[in-house]
DNA sequence: CGTTCAGTTGACCATGATCAAGAGTGGTGG
DNA sequence: CCACCACTCTTGATCATGGTCAACTGAACG
């Protein structure tokens, strides 16, 4: 019953049992709670620690100095926020909590004696890194060019994926607890046309998306509306999640679809 | 009289001398020409080397199936593209040339060889990476905020200060070698906008912007414009950019601003 | 209860897209 | 050397996507 952080990891390459107690370890250290809407690093910051998300969904985000805000990624659990810390001397972002967040307080050493004791490890979290910096580059893509429909069907699509890799959709369905305002603030619309976009894909029985739920219950159909191509995630179980076409059965995840990271 | 690669690490780190001589000798390996409009590497790609640019500006770029395209980041002389391809199986975007470009080909090996023998060399390209993955960042908020006029204005602000790091600068101008076309493609804007909205810029006495250059009389005017802040370039010498109000006088960089990659 | 926050709706407006045509420039081959 | 082509830039007319403003509903919570 693996946690989300090696569910995600072992999309990218093979763990040894050695590494998978690692990151069990990791998880189990003392976490810290964070409550919703409430900045779990602000930008300018130059914090001593990196965070893994345990449990919870938070946003990276810039804000302009007249308000504006823009969501650049969201985090969801196994998800390392931000192991550039080390490097940079300042935060050039802040992230904060959607829900009440979880986090395990990852020290340097602690980091550093992880990715020196195993190259799977090292190589991992490097993967996940890059892996990070491709969804950026598609939220470029998102926002410089599709319009609003496309924008947010290819959002949910690429949630929906992630949410799968660590063990958090059920069936067609996950929780998925965005309100309209961030998606506005992720998909560079108003929180109005957002309103009016859900509408639409709701009427094309594209999604249900109330009650903090999202079910999507042809992600093919849903997939083809965003122009969605699931490469840039880097899923070494791609096919997976590329055949969804063949997810015609109502099933439910069977083993451990709420095993949050523990 | 260092090579822009060099000038650009010592933003962020201090090289030895024994690291300096090591990017000579990079940059002196045999180089690769490509011509304007080719592609250096394309989507699906697994190429064995990473490719560092000597001379001339290159994009990376994402296409959708029905021809759409969005530039993700623009690579100027000292940018290595894409440490990531030893780890990621394929390339999730394509890389082409701009104007005609000049690489070396840094093979897998000699890479290793690099960074294993200095701690400073090292840093450095994390941070290079980390400051890429700010960049991409940044462009998330340019097309998802702000408007045509910002949009530009901001791009420009964003690329002469990366050109000024490694010397392509004198004094307010530079090679800018983009067509109207390219700065649609990266700003998610039309051709035809972008053409407006330069006339505006010009008409404002921001930006003269013919004959592939570009000339900033008064940069921190045009960063306001483009409400740009420098910080999440992560310069050390950041200072000296932002005191941009201070740069009255016409003079040219007196050093080596021709100093192009040797 | 009153307050707050998320969602919803309507009317109107503006930014920027689309379509189309023409001008200027540089390169190439007959 | 000239004619032609391709490419970039420019301009005008029209349209549509999505923004703005404002008001109202309903649920959650103290």
């Amino acid at each position: 019953m693996p946690n989300a952080l090696t569910r995600r990891l072992e999309e990218y390459v093979v763990l040894s049992d050695k590494d998978r107690a690692e990151f069990a370890r990791i998880s189990a250290l003392p976490s810290r709670i964070i409550q919703p809407r409430y900045d779990l690093i602000r930008q300018g910051d130059a914090p001593s620690s990196i965070f893994l998300v345990l449990d919870g969904w938070a946003c990276h985000y810039r804000t302009l100095e007249d308000g504006r805000r823009q969501i650049v990624d969201f985090a969801i659990p196994g998800d390392l926020c931000d192991l550039n810390i080390f490097i940079l001397d300042r935060m050039d972002h802040s992230i904060g909590a959607l829900t009440r967040l979880r986090v395990a307080e990852i020290r340097h050493d602690d980091l550093y004696e992880l990715v020196s004791g195993s190259a799977a490890i090292a190589t991992a979290l490097w993967w996940q890194e890059l892996v990070s910096r491709s969804i950026n580059r598609e939220w470029i893509v998102n926002v410089g060019q599709r319009r609003a429909l496309e924008r947010i069907a290819h959002l949910f699509c690429e949630m929906f994926l992630r949410l799968e890799t660590v063990g958090l959709t059920h069936g067609f369905s996950s929780d998925f607890p965005l309100t309209q305002n961030d998606l506005a603030d992720a998909t560079g619309l108003t929180s109005v046309h957002v309103n009016r976009t859900l509408q639409q894909l709701r009427q094309m029985g594209l999604v249900v998306f109330q009650d903090r739920k999202l079910t999507i219950p042809d992600l093919a159909a849903l997939q083809k509306i965003g122009s969605f191509s699931p490469e840039y995630l880097h899923h070494r179980h791609g096919i997976r999640h590329s055949e969804t076409r063949r997810r015609t059965d109502a099933g439910q995840v069977p083993d451990d679809g709420l095993a949050v990271a523990v």
